[in-house]
DNA sequence: ACATTGACCTGAGAGC
DNA sequence: TGCTCTCAGGTCAATG
């Protein structure tokens, strides 16, 4: 199962650039007026009634896209949420919450089964990240290791959650979280003021890295590098790197998970 | 300032 | 086969 944080949220924006942009919208259909929270049915219905999809853009772990007639329809997706574009209305996927009906006859669906996501709308993609707190987005250029290093140390916290804090850096959940620790070899409760700076570059590093690499590869884990804990979540699979087993670990009321072995 | 806990919400999958 | 029930962990809010 996709968990959508920002590599998965990358993946959806490439199927929806690949199928959705620059097509009249005749129709916007709300099957569960809940998934909305911030807005009502008629706002949303109105606002991109005959309306176009224009560009997206991604930021942390959401997605905005830009209308032709301005605004943004913003889509978070929760834990459970993804978008699926189609064709037949038999093809209709389960747990559609909003379909969005194109004038070529093709739909986009926005998926979400436990309904912690939300659609909004947006004049202005800069107040809605100012609004939400969202600290600078973990792929920007503008995030180097210093600064990196200076977020991360700003919490007195355990490394897996200051990493996770997306008032800090935005776009990294449970699962990379887990991941970025893992390739660094650190303990996910290790706290923020035990590294030194050098340790804090390894562990930026392996961040981009890590986010760059698996959004190619979302929904094929065996695509993933050999050595990615990511495959072996939830089983009763060994460490990739020293075979021993991976272990659960509560973190924030998280479920963590890490090698004891390969993480000191 | 940070930690902890619970609420939101639903259904896949485990276990019996 | 079918029932019950645990569990998933993004975000926010309340409390310690």
């Amino acid at each position: 199962m996709i968990m959508p944080e920002l590599p998965d949220v990358i993946h959806f924006k490439n199927h929806f650039d690949n199928t959705a942009l620059n097509q009249t919208i005749e129709k916007t259909s709300v099957q569960n007026e809940k998934i909305l929270k911030e807005i009502s049915k008629q706002k949303l219905t109105s606002w991109l009634k005959k309306n176009k999809f224009k560009s997206s853009n991604r930021y942390g772990k959401y997605l905005f896209a830009e209308l032709a007639k301005g605004g943004y329809l913003i889509f978070h997706f929760g834990m459970t949420g993804s978008l699926a574009y189609f064709k037949e209305e038999k093809e209709e996927p389960r747990h559609a919450r909003v379909i969005f009906d194109f004038e070529n006859g093709n739909h986009l669906a926005y998926i979400c089964r436990r309904m912690l996501g939300e659609l909004d709308l947006t004049e202005d993609m800069d107040s809605f990240i100012e609004d939400h707190e969202l600290g600078i987005d973990a792929l920007s250029d503008e995030l180097d290791a210093k600064r990196f290093t200076e977020l991360m140390k700003s919490r007195r916290s355990d490394l897996k959650t200051a990493l996770m804090n997306q008032e800090l850096i935005a776009g990294i959940g449970n699962v990379y979280s887990d991941e970025i620790l893992f390739q660094t070899g650190l303990h996910p409760k290790k706290r923020t003021d035990e590294l030194d700076d050098k340790q804090y570059k390894k562990l930026f590093q392996n961040m981009k890295r890590i986010l760059k690499t698996s959004s190619k590869y979302i929904g094929q884990v065996h695509r993933l590098p050999k050595n990615y804990l990511l495959p072996n979540r939830d089983g009763e699979g060994n460490c990739p790197k020293c075979g021993g087993p991976i272990e659960k670990i509560n973190v924030s009321g998280r479920n963590g998970q890490y090698c004891p072995n390969c993480q000191q």
